[in-house]
DNA sequence: TTTTTTATTTAGAACTATTCTAAACTATTG
DNA sequence: CAATAGTTTAGAATAGTTCTAAATAAAAAA
């Protein structure tokens, strides 16, 4: 069997060095060694989630030199750029809610400020079958809005 | 027109003194001065959004001498206690996503593990009626999962 | 009651994830 | 190649939160 190229689903083609080049190219970035290890490390195939210091262990793994604060930079840039998407989960600065009631919320992040979605007013049909052995603790809906253009 | 105790919707009794000291001890919280002095910010018939240094704002506006740590402490315990409850909003330790595109999580808030949920199998019927002049930016659904008790 | 036990509060230190700073470095442009 | 504009980096700074351990207050026992 003959050493194939991975194909990507999301972008429909091949992920050589040179479409991940291409890639951050397209999206205004430099192709700097470090941009393009942490690239090749995220962009190879497979749908990943990591996080800074997981991935900075990773690299450091792979023989990669990079520091820290450009794996954050360039998470956070890739995510600018649409390459990658944040994930809500364990939050820093925690709000509160006194409505302990099945609910969700808008989050303006223009402001910060937060409001509540009536129950009734956003219905999640939620089919999808649980890992085994595994319950449900709780269910979060977040809906992001900011002010028209 | 009398003075009326407000009527909490969520409780269905009035929010006296006694009422809270009753809350605070039927949920195995011993009803200290700080807590009676929190709770009545808190529980006093309107849902509200709190975090703990905007409610420690308030509280030292209103002359109550209560320190950050323990509003943190009241938070965290009126929050197990189901009294409160979290919502997920500015993640501290951010998770990136290379799957951009419209899907959702699992949580696994035992072991931290998130796993994608694939997006035709859970369904936001988004029906809620914006904010005038705001644009949503983004939907985000987590649904936090445990090991079987 | 008074005493004893146990829970709570607190200031300040510690911690953790993240961003900032500013100097050294590297890719791109002319 | 030289100039310029973007990038990387170590380390300092920041922010939200938790921890520590001593002082205090509530509840239970006597």
């Amino acid at each position: 069997m003959v050493t194939m190229e991975k194909f990507n689903a999301h972008t429909n083609q091949t992920e050589s060095h040179q479409t991940l080049t291409d890639k951050l190219r397209g999206v205004g970035l430099r192709a700097t060694r470090q941009r393009l290890d942490i690239g090749s490390l995220l962009f190879s195939g497979k749908d990943r989630h990591v996080t800074a210091e997981s991935l900075h262990d990773e690299a450091t793994a792979a023989g990669m030199k990079i520091s820290l604060a450009t794996i954050y930079n360039a998470l956070n840039q890739f995510t600018d750029a649409g390459l990658l998407r944040e994930v809500l989960v364990d939050p820093s600065r925690t709000y509160f809610d006194t409505n302990t009631s099945s609910h969700h919320h808008f989050f303006n992040i223009d402001n910060g400020h937060l409001t509540d979605i009536p129950h009734d007013e956003i219905n999640v049909s939620c089919l999808p079958t649980l890992p085994e052995g595994q319950i449900i603790d709780g269910v979060d809906v977040l809906i992001k809005i900011k002010p028209k253009s």
